[in-house]
Order: C-alpha cells, then structure tokens, then sequence
DNA sequence: CACAAATTTGTCTTACTGACAATAATACAG
DNA sequence: CTGTATTATTGTCAGTAAGACAAATTTGTG
C-alpha cells in the first residue's frame, strides 16, 4: 500500500512537510580530463561551498521532467543533446539543516557543455575535475560528495555494458576519440589495436566514413575513420568491456 | 542548490504537500518459481488489486530504515537476513489519485519467508509467481506494474555480477541450490558441469562440508557438498555470469 | 549386485583477451 | 622527391574462459 487507508490522514496537513527535489550530476570531458558542473552556493547552508545543481520538482511534472528542465536551466544543455538517467534518492532526515529534503539524483553525460553561466541562484558555476573531488580536495554541501561518488560509479560502470562512452564524444568519433573517453572516466590505459577491434567487430557501431577530412583533426599521422552509433539498435554490448586494475593512474604522478 | 535561496519559500507550508513512501519488491524462490509478495489492497483507491508492500518514510529515519522497518513490520523478514536495496524512484504527479506521492523503491531478495500474514491495512498478503505478473495475468494497483518489471529486471541483472543468487538459498547451499536459482530467476537452463567450475574456481565461494548428511536433501544420487559465501569477501564476481538468450522457456510450454 | 539418480570431473572446440609486432597513410623537414 | 615522425589499422600468437558433451564417482533402491 501507497497510503494510510483512514481517511483522516489523507488530509495533506496531516503529513510533515516534505521538500523533493532533484540533483544532478553533469559529466562531460574536457581538457583531457572527466569533469562534473558543479554550481558555488549564493546562500546559507554552505554559502561558498560547491553543490550539485538542481531544484524542486514541480507540482505538476514528474522527476524525470524536474531533471530535464533543471538541466536545460541551470547548464544550458538541451535535454535532447544529453543522456539523463536517474540513479537514487537520498534522503537522511538531515542532509539538509532547513528542513526535510529528500533528493532524487540523476546524471548526465554529454558532449560539449556551454561554458556554465553564473546565473539564477548560484554564484556561479563551473566545470571541477572529478579527481580533485575523489581526492577530497573540495568539499561540498549537503551529502553531495556522496552523491558525486555514486554517479560517478554509475558512469564508469555504464562504460562497461553500453554505448554510453559515445555520449561524451560528438555524433561522429573516431575509434582513438573513443579509447580516450575510456582511459579518462576509468583512469586507465587500453591498447589501441585490441580496442580497434571491439569497436569494429561490434555491429552496434557503424562506420560512416572511411576517412576523416576534417582541420580540427590532429595534424600529424594516418588519418582515422569516423564512426558513429546506431540510432535504432540496442546500446547494450554484447562483449561487453572489463575494468581491470589501473594500470597507469594519470593523477598520482 | 537544493532549496531556494529566498528565505520566505523557507516556510514549510510553501510546499505544495508532498507524501514520500518506501515500496518494497519482495522476493523469493518457492515451488521452484521465483515469487514476489504482495498485499492485497483493503481500501480506495485500488480496493481489491494487488500492490506492493510499503508505507511512508517517517519524519526521523531516512528511507532505507523505513524500508527495512516496512519489510519487518509487513513481511515478518529480518532485514538482517534479507538483501535490501534501493534501486529507483517513481514520481508521475497522478500515480496515486489522491494526492502527490513520491515513492523510494527498494528490491530485497531473501531465502526463507515466514508465511505472508494479512495484517495492518492490507486484506491479504500473498506470494504470486512473477512469471504471473510479467505476463499481465494481474493488475497491479498504482503503477506498480512498472516497479515490478524494474525491480525483477535489477535483481536478474544482479546475478551476472555479484553473490546475489546465494540470498535465495540458506547460509550453506549445494552448487545444484545455486544453479537451479539462476535457472528459475533467469527462466533458462545452465549445464551443470560448466557451473560447477564456475563456482569452484571462485574463491568468493568457500566448502563447508564436502558431504552433505542432510536428511531433507534429495533421497537418491551421490550427495552433493555444501557451500557457502564467504561472509569477508567482496560479493563481486571476477568472471560474471552472463545471460544467454533463453533456451528453455519453462513458462511458454 | 545391477541399476537409477545426482554430483563431479574430464575433454575438446571455440571465442575472446592481452601483449606486441607489422603495415598503412598521412604531414613535414630537408 | 625522399626519408622520418606520427597516428591508425591489421596481424599474430599465447593464455583464459565458456559451451557442448562424455565419463566417472557416489549414493539409494530393487
């Protein structure tokens, strides 16, 4: 059962006020580097302090819709352009000191991130590499270094069973495009040759041409074929990738 | 942000009233099916239908305690002895027709279930094949259809990855208990020499007894040996099992 | 004791991975 | 034009694990 069944308790006063809200955990490579937008509170609690954006979900629209529209507002990505998936709730009776506040936390992943405007209620707001929050080198509000340790779990694993890496590249990518997006969220390295094969064996990923003529492409080497995903097929791998020990860790160094 | 930042919206009763529940996916393998508990509904909305075990997230616990306190109070499992966890939240505005509902699903699979007991609100309580239920021969109450594919998909999912199947079995189990989970929960069938050397390789996996004296074990073939999960270990699989498209249906015949 | 039933071990083939070498295609320096 | 650096791509080979299937082991039963 949903709902207490007498009907005094059916009078919306009668429960404790509640706040639900969504979080968001924005994640996108740049600089060689996996980064998370990160917004710097205006306000107490935590004036100063790095939070994950986010806000109230409406009365009228569902989380997954209070996600989208918090996306588009606070980071100017448009839903569409963004994969947006919801991973948990957290809701400790007090994450936050106002009052009860129970959060539905969602990540994202895109490709290319406008800079983050400082605007509506934040500071201001900026792209944080996620190995200077694993590090514990910035503190966040709330509980959002325990949220930002889970979404980041999440992608790194999702890189493990679907096509999910291809979202941080632009529609076309290049294999070596690709191997980076791994070797950057899983801070690892992969040997190019044996990826190559994966890639191409793996008929969710079609070739779309045979050689890149691009200027931004690197000036030097054999030029690399563009690839992109399947629109229509499942994104699930069927050979899926293995995380195996780190080998080389870029960020201890 | 979490809130926002102007400090007349700090009032509670700003809130549009907003209720959060905890739902629980039960389940458990008995008459060799992989079954679900659910409580028939005593009242309206949905009197009569069939819905997910739950109840609201009190003002002091967060809401994997109320999941566990709904999961002793309603089902009679020890939350010790049952697997429980979060794995989505369900937030329409019109899921509950009185008024707005956020509900925390959880998912707990467990070996032994003390026969369901109607009691609290709900009319009955019962066990009900999940091949039942994916199939549509029952309607659910709410959208707890939707919860109950999501949570049947996580725990089938779960098993290629972790220990999980050993939670349907008691503490010390056979690797033919272990193999008929698998079969019944994934609905297919494995070879039971190649599962063997599966188990037997994992060291996540310990012997207990290499002859089981059991009288309730089956009356003829050469007795199997126990084993158990090694309570220490990371619950991880190093080489996961992997789903392969059904061969035995054992539900279309 | 022969037989049935269930567990356990063995064998062989195939597929995939990881390491690493070799080849191909381009830009650039001379 | 030629050689070299650089990057992409293909090839090779050994090791590991899975799947199919056969055989052996250990018990209860007639």
């Amino acid at each position: 059962m949903t709902l207490p069944e007498r009907p005094s308790e059916y009078d919306p006063r009668a429960f404790p006020p509640v706040a639900v809200t969504v979080d968001i955990a924005v994640m996108t490579i740049r600089s060689n580097d996996l980064q998370m937008l990160l917004i710097e509170r205006g306000e107490e609690p935590f004036r100063g302090r790095w939070a994950l954006p986010g806000g109230f979900v409406r009365p009228d629209e569902d989380p997954a819709g209070a996600a989208a529209r918090e996306l588009a507002e606070e980071t100017g990505v448009r839903p569409e352009s963004a994969h947006l998936e919801q991973f948990g709730s957290y809701g400790d009776p007090h994450r936050d000191p106002r009052m009860r506040v129970i959060t539905i936390a969602y990540w994202a992943v895109c490709s290319e991130l406008p800079t983050p405007l400082p605007g509506g209620d934040a500071a201001s707001a900026d792209l944080v590499p996620v190995s200077k929050l694993e590090s514990g080198g910035i503190s966040l509000a709330f509980d959002h270094a325990k949220i930002v340790r889970d979404a980041v779990e999440c992608v790194r694993a999702k890189l493990e069973t679907t096509t999910l890496a291809a979202r941080f590249c632009p529609t076309e990518f290049t294999i070596t495009d690709l191997r980076r997006v791994y070797e950057t969220v899983w801070n690892t390295t992969l040997d190019a040759g044996n990826f190559q094969r994966k890639i191409r064996y793996n008929s969710v990923f079609e070739l779309v041409r045979p050689r890149r003529s691009d200027q931004e492409a690197p000036l030097r080497g054999r030029p690399a074929s563009l690839w992109t995903v399947r629109a229509d097929a499942d994104p699930t791998l069927d050979t899926p990738f293995r995380r195996r020990p780190g080998i080389a860790d870029r960020h201890s160094a």
